[in-house]
RNA sequence: GGAUCCUUAGCUCAGUUGGUAGAGCGCUUCGCUUACAUCGAAGAUGUCAUAGGUUCGAGUCCUAUAGGAUCCACCA
């Protein structure tokens, strides 16, 4: 069955029918690998990629690092999982979809309704949903469908909601009020992590309470200022000394207040007039104070982002307005001193970008710091930063460790609670609940899995944080909490956890990777994962992060239209670095979809070349002959031995570069190229056969495809034509084959070679002579011997047109059998070109033949009369001229 | 304020434990030779940011400086 292949690979036409052969043959779940019973796992969930919008290239990244791992230790012959899901991003979504309501139908969520609205977010959801999916699909991503996940499924909400049942029974998630950021808009808290900061210019006023208070303070908010209930200064500052411990009344613009005075180290002197007003109920660092020193909090902003009622005229004003009430009025009672511009860094939030407010609330937390008796009555900290210290968990590359553990010893209990509408539900009901301004009264709580019976009760209505859910991806993708009964793991989750890798983003470290490991310590007794390997980002070709709102970004999808995925897949993988930042072009894609293409060629010369030509498992050393086969099968060893080392130290750039570098020059340039006189077929059905395997991890679509078709031709009619390299096995070094003296004979060749090729060139090349029209083409030898037979002495011109000649037997050079015979013709070569170079120098000094030559260059089969300026002529033209 | 990373050819970047400076793209010249013009051959280009130090030997290790990027903390 022989067909006609096509001088290109093309990517379009094959890619899809491949990966349905790879998804039917059962091979992305490990049950259906035939493997042995001991047959070590090795597991990757996928970062969930966010349903908000459809994958980029840094996703296109993250896959192409993850299927290389995985096609690498499937090959290997660990029973190898790759579990794919989506993230239901709670905040993320509802404002995508908030949004889209908004400019699509003008509506509000309010205007829907939590049951509708919710309805409107899956909608969205199931449409996005699939597009990531089919993008992850064309990406060659060999994962097992048949275990994905959702982080709002069915099964994902039990696991979440018997999680945090089990982390209140522990105490370790608690209900309490504390200073929280606030979005008035989302009307939701904002994880630290969550916030942005704006830098800005603000007005700094400063001004006293009224004009019996001693001390002048500075603010940029003077509406929190109603809620003052002390003057913070520092301990050193001579000024103020006199007062600190103090209590003083005050009455600032209509509102009584008491302020009580005392020192605090991070109060800086220097700033404003080093005297600050505390307003415990509207500021972070205010709160601290409060609570150490015992002060009274007084909130003057509700959840709105409007003044309190008990402020009189300022009441139900929003907070800028009553700003500037304020500042009005100090001005009409003298008491503003002074209003300065400073430079401010604003919080706002990371989603809408409104200003922050923080405000007391009662919310959720998980506590990071109780002693957990299940955890050897170490907390949640002290566990999460054991496992880093000990390397139980490994951080690639290893300076991020550091980052980690850094962020791991500052971290505060950690609010769980949001109060959106679309996320995991809260499983916890009150009996009676009262809402008030954010203070939330209720009076019997039920805590559990599912719903109390009796009447009355009603649902807490926030939403838990995303990173909560996602927290758990690693064990509740493997059937936690069903597998793991007793203490004791089953099913999915004794085989594969814990994982073997998170490949993810150095950006995610704290809101992910430190969630995930405190949950899964918690939940499982286990780390999550044995290492962590962090990728850059991918930014654009001026080192601009990719954006959808800048336009930057390029879509992967249109990059594997032009160029098919495995260009793509190579671009991400070679010419980056672990956890550094790395630039994308089209340039760079294409160049790689050049070297598929000339893998498909080697294929291609073989098939055409030799009707029997086939891929090669084993290779009879008897069939090795020549010099360059010795050499080819060396490197080839060498080269198994080096990529697997690469690819086991994450190595993955360099990996591919060497595959590249040995397929292009060694493989292609030097053993196709310079052997054609009597091709070892065999040896080249077994390097080829062995490259393909080494390059599937990076390429898979190309190489499957090659060697498909390889075993179709072969075999068409028995069962090895389904076979797929997708479950073949990865090459082992022999070290046998490795043959170092082969190696340097055929280096000594390679060189003798290109010094004639270089002394070619070096007389080629003079000014305003003939030159040229080396090669083959009789036609161009035919040209220089006219051109010299008509204007000078026959015999040098004739020489030049020889050595022409000369030099293309020297490139057929074929079988290095015999290497003493080959290096003393070679050497010969070069001997006679170097005379011939002498010569024709000489020839190109003579003055008179300079003078009379005809200035012509020959090039790309057409002519120049440099000498007239005339326009290109075609050499026919030149030698009708000639006559 | 704390921390990390980067600075190597015109551009984008590799360079694993210190041992003769690398790749791709671009550029110059030549070549359509039945695997490949999405190609082949040849060529030019570097005080490895700067200044010290360790060493027989430093792009690589140490210290300082400059410039760029990022993360964390945060100013009332």
């Amino acid at each position: 069955m022989k067909k006609e292949i096509p001088k290109t690979y093309e990517p379009n036409k094959y890619e899809d029918e491949i990966y349905d052969a790879w998804e039917k043959s059962g091979f992305f779940n490990p049950d259906n690998l035939k493997l042995p019973k001991n047959a070590k796992s090795y597991t990757i969930v996928l970062p969930p990629p966010n349903i908000t919008d459809k994958l980029h290239l840094g996703h296109s990244s993250m896959l192409a690092i993850e299927d290389l791992l995985i096609r690498f230790h499937r090959m290997k012959g660990y029973r190898t999982l790759w579990i794919p899901g989506t993230d239901h991003a709670a905040i993320a979504t509802q404002n995508v979809v908030e949004k889209k309501l908004l400019k699509e139908k003008g509506l509000k969520r309010q205007d829907l309704g939590k049951e509708k609205f919710l309805k409107e977010v899956w909608k969205f959801l199931k449409t996005t949903q699939a597009t990531i999916l089919s993008q992850t699909r064309k990406m060659g991503a060999s994962l097992d469908w048949s275990r994905e996940a959702f982080t709002l499924d069915e099964a994902r909400k039990k696991a979440v909601a018997k999680m945090f049942v089990d982390m209140y029974k522990e105490g370790v998630i608690y209900r309490g009020e504390r200073i929280v950021n606030w979005c008035p808009r989302c009307k939701s808290t904002l994880a630290d992590d969550e916030l942005e900061y704006q830098e800005q210019k603000t007005k700094l006023y400063t001004f006293k309470y009224d004009k019996n208070f001693p001390i002048s303070i500075a603010t940029t908010r003077p509406e929190t200022k109603l809620g003052d209930t002390a003057v913070a200064v520092n301990p050193k500052d001579k000024r103020y000394a006199k007062f600190v411990g103090e209590i003083f009344e005050a009455d600032f613009l209509g509102t009584q207040l008491l302020i009580k005075v005392f020192s605090d180290r991070e109060v800086d002197k220097d700033f404003g007039t080093g005297a600050l007003g505390v307003t415990p109920a509207h500021s972070m660092a205010d709160w601290k104070m409060a609570e150490e020193n015992k002060l009274n909090i007084m909130k003057v902003i509700d959840e709105d982002g409007n003044i309190r009622s008990g402020f009189g005229k300022f009441s139900g004003k929003t907070a800028l307005e009553a700003r500037e009430m304020i500042v009005a009025e100090l001005k009409n009672r003298n008491l503003l001193e002074k209003e300065e511009e400073i430079n401010n860094n604003l919080s706002v939030c990371y989603r809408c970008g409104t200003a922050i407010e923080p405000l007391p609330s009662k919310q959720w937390f998980v506590a990071v710091d109780k002693k957990i008796k299940r955890l050897g009555n170490k907390s949640l900290k002290e566990k999460a930063l054991e496992v880093a210290r000990k390397k139980k968990i490994k951080f690639i590359p290893f300076r991020f460790t550091k980052r980690y553990t850094d962020w791991m010893e500052n971290l505060h209990d950690w609010c769980i609670s949001r109060q959106i509408w679309f996320g995991h539900e809260i499983p916890v009901w009150y009996k009676t609940r009262n809402v008030e301004c954010g203070t939330r009264s209720e009076g019997e709580i039920y805590v559990g899995v599912n719903p109390p019976k009796g009447k009355g009760w009603v649902q807490d209505q926030d939403t838990l944080d995303t990173w909560f859910s996602s927290g758990m991806w690693t064990f509740s993708t493997l059937g936690w909490p069903d597998n793991f009964k007793k203490n004791k793991k089953s099913g999915d989750l004794k085989k594969f956890h814990p994982t073997q890798v998170l490949e993810t983003g150095y950006e995610i470290i704290t809101l992910w990777v430190s969630r995930m490991i405190m949950m899964s310590l918690f939940a499982t007794g286990e780390v999550p994962f044995e290492n962590v390997y962090l990728h850059g980002m991918v930014l654009d070709k001026f080192g601009k992060k990719m954006s959808k709102s800048k336009g930057n970004g390029i879509n992967p999808v249109d990059m594997i239209n032009l160029f098919g995925t495995d260009a793509v897949r190579l671009s991400l993988l070679v010419g980056s670095t672990t956890g550094n930042d790395m630039r994308l072009s089209e340039d760079k894609i294409s160049s790689f979809r050049n070297f598929v293409t000339k893998l498909w060629n080697i294929y291609r010369y073989a098939v055409t070349a030799c009707p029997d030509f086939k891929l090669v498992d084993k290779l009879d050393r008897r069939n090795i002959k020549t010099l360059a086969d010795r050499w080819i099968v060396s490197r080839l060893n060498i080269l198994i031995k080096e990529v697997t080392d690469d690819l086991d130290s994450y190595r993955f750039s360099l990996a591919g570069e060497k595959l590249q570098n040995f397929i292009w020059n060694d493989l292609a340039d030097w053993y196709v190229e310079t052997s054609k006189v009597e091709r070892n077929w065999n040896v080249l059905g077994y390097v080829l056969g062995y490259v393909l395997k080494l390059s599937h991890p990076f390429a898979p679509f190309v190489t499957e495809k090659i060697y498909t078709d390889s075993n179709q031709r072969m075999n068409p009619n028995s069962r090895i034509k389904n076979k797929l390299l997708m479950v073949e096995k990865w090459p082992v070094a022999d070290k046998k084959l490795v043959d170092k003296k082969a190696e340097k004979e055929f280096e000594t060749l390679q060189e003798m070679i290109t010094k004639i090729r270089n002394l070619r060139s070096s007389y080629r090349i003079a000014p305003g002579v003939v030159i040229s029209a080396y090669g083959k083409s009789v036609k161009n030898i035919e040209l220089i011997e006219r051109l010299a037979r008509i204007k000078f002495d026959g015999q040098s011109a004739k020489g030049i047109a020889v050595s022409a000649r000369k030099m293309e037997i020297v490139l057929d050079v074929a079988e290095f059998v015999d290497m003493e015979k080959e290096k003393a013709r070679l050497r010969k070569e070069i001997q006679d070109l170097e005379t011939l170079a002498i010569k024709t120098e000489g020839l190109l000094k003579n003055k008179k033949f300079l003078e009379s030559a005809p200035k012509v260059i020959v090039a790309q089969n057409k002519i120049k009369l440099v000498e007239y300026g005339e326009k290109i002529k075609t050499q026919k033209e030149l030698l009708k001229n000639l006559g």
